[in-house]
DNA sequence: CCAATTTTATGACTAGGTACTAAAGGTAAT
DNA sequence: ATTACCTTTAGTACCTAGTCATAAAATTGG
């Protein structure tokens, strides 16, 4: 039995988004019903013809792409530096940072964004953390947005950088970390290899 | 000065590239030849029409979409566990997790992977990290495959608890961690809230 | 200058539609 | 039963962004 309009609108809809790559014969011969119907139904639910939807689905990835991969390069926003010096920078954290259930920020990202800064703030080719002790002093939700603030504090005897960074969500901190940075030229003493990262 | 049919060929495959949404028609205008030109050009080349190029497009997508926010929500695949004893991960580093200059894995990737294994230990509603203190040993090239393994190693004054991670790249060990654990559900003496985070 | 290459033009055809008009089919109320 | 209305189907003209094939024109190298 043929079902009602409403009912194979429903469908309609769905099907389509699960499966934009239809095109009107195929809905029509799944429905038992005239290409036309499928046609006035699209227009009804203003859905869009074949190719626009796929055009819509390549458009999407194209501008998520965009910001995917550059956007793993340096985790937050830079808006600040002074080269082996200091650096600021935001985080914003929304729907895919943080755990479904509490919407609260997953630990590596924030570490992430301090990592990255750590390495932004040193002035070298090279710049890997070969050490870091870190603390998350509060949660942080879903909208909030984080400020790191990063600090070269000095050298280890091995001629490693200490780097400081400390992250607030408005007046309040709720991360800080020492970093301790390996870097390719080193201007005074030496350094061995081993015992490095990012 | 109109290119030559090679260079003009080069520069329409690379123009393609970065903007496959582009018609034969406005190609044309770009190189200033006619359509025809054009479309010996593509099929020369064996570029696809505009139509073909765009469903590629979101077909790719389509297919990145079913792997990309499952992805996050645990960092490398768990192939071991016993609650609140010990646990093993693995992660393939790729393309996506590396400096491009050197192909060095980030680091915040290493320590996503030791986070993560670290929560999914702890047989609790609710795990977050508090504190962690981390050292990143060698490093690990795209294409390695890295084993994480966690094991449960006691608790503190304040109720959390103590997890130590090693990470592998076969025999060699590449990360080591000490995550303090914060829980919500703690079985004997008291923690109080603040300090914490996944 | 001539031959070969390259470019352009033209016509016929395609998929997957839009937009519009027109005709049926079914149902419900009068 | 007839009218009225909604729904479905059919058909036509037109569109875009192509394909394929053929032929003529323009350009270039030797």
């Amino acid at each position: 039995m043929r079902k009602s309009k409403r009912e194979r609108q429903r469908l309609l809809q769905e099907t389509i988004r699960e499966n934009p790559f239809i095109t009107d014969e195929e809905l029509a011969e799944k429905f038992s019903v005239s290409v036309q119907t499928i046609r006035l139904d699209r227009l009804e639910l203003a859905i869009p013809e074949l190719r626009e939807r796929i055009k819509n689905v390549a458009r999407q990835s194209f501008a998520d792409k965009v910001r995917a991969l550059p956007l793993e390069e340096v985790i937050g926003d830079i808006i600040d530096i002074e080269p082996d010096a200091s650096a600021i920078s935001i985080f914003d954290v929304k729907e895919e940072h943080v755990f479904r259930r509490t919407r609260i920020a997953r630990g590596h990202h924030l570490f992430a964004q301090a990592n990255s800064l750590a390495v932004a703030v040193i002035h070298d080719e090279l710049a890997l953390t070969a050490k870091a002790t870190i603390r998350f002093v509060r949660q942080v939700k879903e909208g909030e947005r984080v400020v790191a603030k990063a600090k070269v504090a000095g050298k280890t005897a091995h001629g490693r950088t200490i780097v400081e960074v400390n992250s607030y969500v408005g007046q309040e901190l709720v991360f800080s970390g020492t970093f301790e940075m390996y870097r390719s030229n080193i201007e005074k003493k030496d350094g061995d290899s081993n015992e490095h990262r990012d």
